[in-house]
RNA sequence: CGGGGUAUCGUAUAUCGGUAGUACGCUUGCUUUGGGAGCAAGAUGGCUCAGUUCGAUUCUGAGUACCCCGACCA
């Protein structure tokens, strides 16, 4: 892409009304607009980033034979009646047809996606099965904050599996965790599974997934030697205390933010919406159903806020919207215009993604600019480099600088 | 939802009860060119509705939006 002809463009302030450093940025960089409190569009490069967060997503959830699809969000008010939340959700949002008819925005989907399973799943053998999507979810939220770390209209995966047994569940759900840590893992971050309260959702305890930031709104007590974890609203330990697990780490409090969740829902859908189907001996059961969330987009934002450093976002190269900043100081220099184009061209061809700062601009704004956005791997032609005969590489995430001809530079992206 | 705050070009800000200025951005031209350039010329603004006043962007009230703290949070 020739930065000339981006849509978007940098500037140097933040808007006033965003204190979170993720929108701040994002703002600044370009990735996304704010409509209103709690609401984001996003951008050329915003929409870059998501769809490779939600990437990373769709592989780990088919890898563990998850099967996407993807239900309305506009949903009938009757599943919501029929299930209580209609009155017992306090942020579901609802809306009125101008012939009063009413319904529903769907913020999770158990009321949608239990009926629909319902329909496919009749006996024993067509279980277990794990569906998922990757979406909007609306909530009215009484007070949208942090940027897009939590916002009224937001981007989630959320899957749902249905199981003959509770074994079978715990089997799935350890299945999950491991494809949650990947999904974590493939994107820099480390991700904690926590003990939680299942909320109204569950009577049982439910696992989050928590990301130590200080962006965050969770707080947690967490083992230094093993990896348990728990949040304080119902930790029975307290900081300070030795880990009730390993009895050899101590336990440290922490701010962190929810990136994932899994709830053991029981039966409670499937005998709202008398699901059942047919075991071995002709006896109708209900199955037992697990939901496991990632909100896409308040993982992008705790990417940011993770990462960025002074300069501005810090992208790791699994989600980047473009993994070079070919960077042209041309100065009106003919030869320099044409090694840019040149290498330009060889990067696509070699199937590498690349931003291309053709711009008329002054090199201090084009590497201001480079930093604010995030890039991985920002690489200058300039009169200089076409004398040395190689390109000077800048990790953006190190600040390492290196020097590499052409071929040397596409083996290495290559690789 | 309780409490607090804010509202001025696209963005950030200043001023003032008497025709609103600056910086960045934008347009045009010239110069400049490896860390957000310089000069010149230009376009763009008072959230909405009432009230007070000769006159309101400024004061008052209501509304709306946004932000913060708390509560809430599938």
């Amino acid at each position: 892409m020739r930065q000339s002809k981006l849509f978007v463009k940098t500037r140097r302030e933040a808007p006033k009304d965003e204190v979170s450093k993720n929108a701040q940025l994002l703002i600044r960089a370009g990735y996304v607009h704010k409509e209103m409190a709690g609401v984001y569009s996003y951008l050329p490069l915003g929409r870059r980033v998501l769809q490779k967060v939600e990437q990373i997503i769709r592989e780990e959830m088919d890898a563990i034979g998850g099967q996407e699809i993807r239900m309305a969000t506009l949903h009938p008010s009757e599943p919501w009646k029929q299930t209580g939340a209609w009155d017992g959700v306090d942020v579901l949002f609802k809306i009125n047809s101008r012939t009063e008819k009413e319904y529903a925005l769907g913020q999770s989907e158990e009321e949608i996606v239990t009926p629909i399973a319902g329909q496919y799943v009749t006996s024993y053998k067509d279980l277990p099965v794990a569906i998922y999507q990757i979406g909007q979810k609306y909530r009215d939220e009484l007070r949208a904050k942090s940027g897009i770390m939590r916002g009224r209209e937001f981007g989630m995966k959320d899957m749902y599996s249905f199981h003959a047994t509770q074994e079978d569940f715990d089997r799935f759900y350890a299945v999950v965790k491991g494809a949650y840590l990947n999904v974590y893992k493939r994107m820099g971050l480390v991700a904690k599974v926590t003990e939680a309260s299942g909320g109204s959702f569950s009577e049982k305890i439910s696992y989050e997934f928590e990301v130590l930031t200080d962006a965050g709104e969770d707080v947690i007590f967490y083992c230094e030697n093993c990896d348990f974890c728990v949040e304080d609203e119902i930790a029975k330990v307290k900081p300070g205390e030795a880990c009730p697990r390993c009895s050899v780490g101590v336990l440290k409090e922490a701010k962190s933010v929810e990136v994932g969740n899994v709830f053991d829902l029981g039966q409670k859908y499937p005998k709202a919406f008398n699901f059942t189907y047919k075991a071995e001996d002709g006896t109708d059961h209900h199955p037992i159903v697990g939901c496991f969330g990632i909100g896409t987009t308040r993982l992008m934002g705790t990417i940011v806020e993770v990462f960025a450093d002074e300069k501005g976002i810090v992208w790791p190269e699994s989600v980047a919207p473009f993994r070079v900043h070919l960077i042209e100081i041309a100065n009106d220099n003919e030869d320099v215009k044409k090694e840019a184009a040149e290498l330009y061209r060889e990067l696509n061809e070699a199937g590498v993604e690349v931003l291309w700062d053709d711009r008329d601009a002054r090199a201090g704004e084009k590497f201001a600019d480079s930093e604010l956005m995030g890039i991985p791997l920002r690489v200058v032609v300039s009169e200089k480099t076409l004398a040395a005969g190689k390109f000077e590489c800048v990790h953006r995430a190190s600040g390492k600088t290196e020097h590499k001809s052409i071929t040397e530079l596409i083996g290495h992206l290559t690789a």
